[in-house]
DNA sequence: CTTAAATATGTTATATTATTACACAGCGTT
DNA sequence: AACGCTGTGTAATAATATAACATATTTAAG
């Protein structure tokens, strides 16, 4: 049985919002659309938005500074993501690839670094803007 | 025979610096080391870095906002990077695997994407921090 | 059940990262 | 000479993120 973490207020009305939109969103977009729910500084919608990534309830596209729900349930740690990006219509999707996690999980570099999470953001052009 | 791009001033003055650290420098300490050769605003810095990321000279490492210097010679475009980050001492270092470039660069989705680009960051601890 | 530790909140101010907009210079092409 | 392209310089501002402080709430231990 895993651990099934308890949101607070504000953690809940971020992830809600987050996880109703398909699409990444950015910090201050997020805190615009919670103003109404009471969230009024960007501190409170970072520290939300660290917290949901901490426990693996969201991911951050590092190369677009926004956030996106994880939509697989297993996953309860951010220590894996793989994301496929359009550079055209910026959609953004994450990637479950059995065959490519296990490569990435298993990589072993010849420094003696110890690995305990990794981030890949794939880009390109999707179907639509090809 | 691979174009021999030629750069200009201040690309020259920052990429200098950059290739003279070996680890990651950041836009505004940058700023502040290229000062005293005349580049006195961010947007000269952010153009030049622009530039030599497009060329393949530097890569940005995107968690950290960051840039480095690219040791491969052959890598002249920015299309395939994966780094090594050291979450404590927060040293990083650029990884050539044969076998994993192969594996990125095969990789295909199930969603009809053309990739032409990818940035894998793996974390961890190094063997000094361990 | 009460105390201490850990987690979360609210607020103000500020730091850090990055871009827009405008004016102009240098160079190669047609 | 006129044009397109790339680069420069400057000022202003946008976008992203954190520091510092005061207080509240939840949790876990004694």
């Amino acid at each position: 049985m895993q651990k099934q973490e308890t949101l607070s207020k504000n953690q809940k009305i971020i992830l809600d919002l987050i996880e109703k939109s398909d699409q990444p969103l950015k910090a201050y977009s997020i805190l615009f659309d919670v103003k109404k729910k009471g969230i009024n500084a960007p501190l409170q919608v970072y520290r939300a938005l660290n917290k949901l990534v901490k426990i693996g309830k969201i991911h951050k596209i590092e190369s677009r500074n926004a956030f996106i729900a994880c939509k697989n349930s297993k996953c309860q740690i951010a220590k894996a993501t793989v994301f496929s990006i359009c550079e055209s219509c910026e959609d953004v999707t994450e990637i479950h690839d059995h065959k490519l996690s296990e490569h990435l999980r298993d990589f072993k570099d010849n420094k003696g670094m110890k690995y305990n999470k990794y981030n890949l953001e794939f880009f390109g052009l999707c179907k639509k803007c090809i």
